[in-house]
DNA sequence: TTGTAAGCGTTATCAC
DNA sequence: GTGATAACGCTTACAA
């Protein structure tokens, strides 16, 4: 029950001030001498105080934090590392304001919800990060209801509902991607995308649909939930088509190595026959053999993005959306022109 | 400023009662009739009150969290997925009892020790789980000194200086590693570990010692930083030694996988001249060319274990330091008897 | 069984 | 420029 606590009135009968006058020299605001200010905080400093962030924010509403949920089922986040990245760089950007994360779990989208709305209701987290946003989305509907609560989205402009987001440019990417594979010489080019309910993915699938058709190529597309197993079922799927695809991309890199199995397992060779390309870079990607040609993004560059943004809109600017830099192609040894 | 507060007495006015009434029967505490704790249940439902956590710390100094600091350098995260899983599975234990997970960021000990000392002072959060540990540990020693914060250390419980510790049984899986390796055969065998300063590295580095000796094997041991580079770096000076080792054993799989490209570079084929294993298993050793020999533990398993001790040490439980059960060997293509 | 009131540590509004 | 004093929302003696 008891802690090491030494409070703003110790400090004051210390120094033989008000609290008050401890209130204002400790937080750097007016309303008080520069003598007293510094006596204030010599006393404070050689006392330890240290500010309690639970009455800081019973008075001023102000948590030092900002909140995310995770809602990924443990099978993904053993294999993929973006959630990591983005926490290593939103932490370290907070970490200069003295803020923190606050993780919570979801195993669904109601208890998602109810987390949300608990944050909203009581200020428990000073800004959300939201990720994985879906098409019509319950959250950004929730967010929009209250504009007192900062808000990121990372998602595409077009699907946050007028709330702030930070965007890939996936317009330019897919046409970087598809661009790449026609100049290769490939006439029918497929890829295996995430899930259909998550909005990036419907933004990626528009996008491709448009760069295909503008160049006259075949497109198919296939949805998977990210495992490595289906991107397996559907790569077999797509190759065992009268005419398959001469260049596959995939959505993660996960499914991109375990595509090249499955080529290898049918016979079927990277890259003569058949290219692969990973949307998502990691060292995977790197030292499979072949390696493979991935979009790399900088993760935590992008966790650190984050950081500012919500600092800035908890700071009451106003924090336009934005998008990144396309990413960038890092050419490997599983795409190259067709042979024979 | 303002959010949308229902607060108790708001409920307790709705309700015809007192804020205490409102207390215990929203805490389920006696004081109250069936009667009335009915009423304000039902009353504070409709009117959607939640807990307001800042308000409840301040008054009985538990802030429903536990902390963790990220120290990790951003190269390392976008690799090895044992810190996301471990997260993964604190959250969703902690979810269960409405704990968060508190994270921050420092970028040396120093600064982690700012922020521990400042959990403590403050208590910000109501434990803390400490991970790698090094040997004389100053954070051993803080929290030694600190009884009334709840603290559990990933280590071994003979670095953990009396303190509360989830430890591996890293003599245990040495003693099976050992075991294998001499069972296939293999007279040489050598270790790429990881950083030398981890109490886990000097653990697994006496166990090595203490079970090759007993087999009266050769066995020798450089130490890394785990980046695929390093173990790149050993693995090539252990196999231009004049005796290399027929078996080598990586402190994690990164290194494992990187090991394999290397032999394959010199010429050394896999297994058959030199068995390989990895030390954690993922998804880089199953799909890996050869496929990876690895160590495979519950990562996730582990970080629910780690929420359930604390949140039984917070809830003034006497928990005891426990040993997880030994790590399993998953047999696959990079380890056998040595051929020719 | 109830209600009243005193804290918890901080910020902010007052008089002085 | 300064120091009381009232919030902030909740818990918990203590009194009724």
């Amino acid at each position: 029950m008891l802690k090491s606590k030494v409070t703003i009135s110790d400090v004051a009968k210390a120094a033989g001030v008000s609290s008050s006058a401890v209130s204002y020299a400790l937080n750097d605001k007016p309303g008080v001498s520069a003598a007293t200010r510094d006596k204030v905080l010599k006393v404070a400093d050689k006392m330890g105080w240290r500010p309690n962030m639970a009455a800081k924010s019973l008075s001023n509403a102000s948590v030092q934090s900002i909140g995310m949920v995770m809602t990924y089922d443990t099978q993904v986040l053993s294999v993929e590392t973006y959630t990591m990245e983005l926490i290593a760089g939103l932490t370290s950007e907070l970490e200069k304001e003295g803020y923190s994360l606050t993780i919570r779990y979801a195993s669904n989208q109601q208890a998602e919800m109810d987390v949300l709305r608990d944050w909203i209701a009581t200020g428990g987290v000073d800004g959300v990060l939201l990720t994985n946003i879906e098409l019509g989305d319950p959250r950004v509907e929730l967010f929009s209801e209250h504009p007192e609560m900062p808000v990121l989205l990372l998602c595409d402009s077009s699907v946050a509902g007028g709330l702030t987001a930070l965007s890939d440019d996936e317009q330019s990417t897919a046409h970087l991607l598809v661009d790449y594979c026609h100049e290769l010489g490939h006439q029918r080019i497929a890829r295996i995308a995430g899930p259909e309910e998550l909005s990036h993915t419907f933004i990626r699938d528009n996008a491709f649909m448009e760069e295909t058709a503008e160049l006259d190529l075949q497109y198919s597309c296939f949805h998977t939930d990210y495992s490595p197993e289906s991107g397996r079922k559907c790569t077999e799927r797509l190759l065992s088509l009268p005419k398959p695809p001469t260049a596959i991309i995939y959505d993660n890199d996960v499914m991109a190595v375990s595509a090249v199995r499955t080529a290898k397992k049918l016979g079927i060779s990277v890259p003569d026959q058949l290219s692969i390309i990973a949307w998502d870079d990691s060292f995977l990607c790197q030292v499979n053999m072949p390696s493979i040609t991935a979009l790399s993004r900088d993760v935590v560059a992008r966790g650190r993005a984050c950081a500012r943004m919500l600092l800035g809109m908890i700071d009451g600017q106003d924090v336009k959306s934005t998008t990144d830099a396309p990413s960038e192609l890092v050419f490997r040894d599983s795409s190259g022109p067709l042979v024979g």
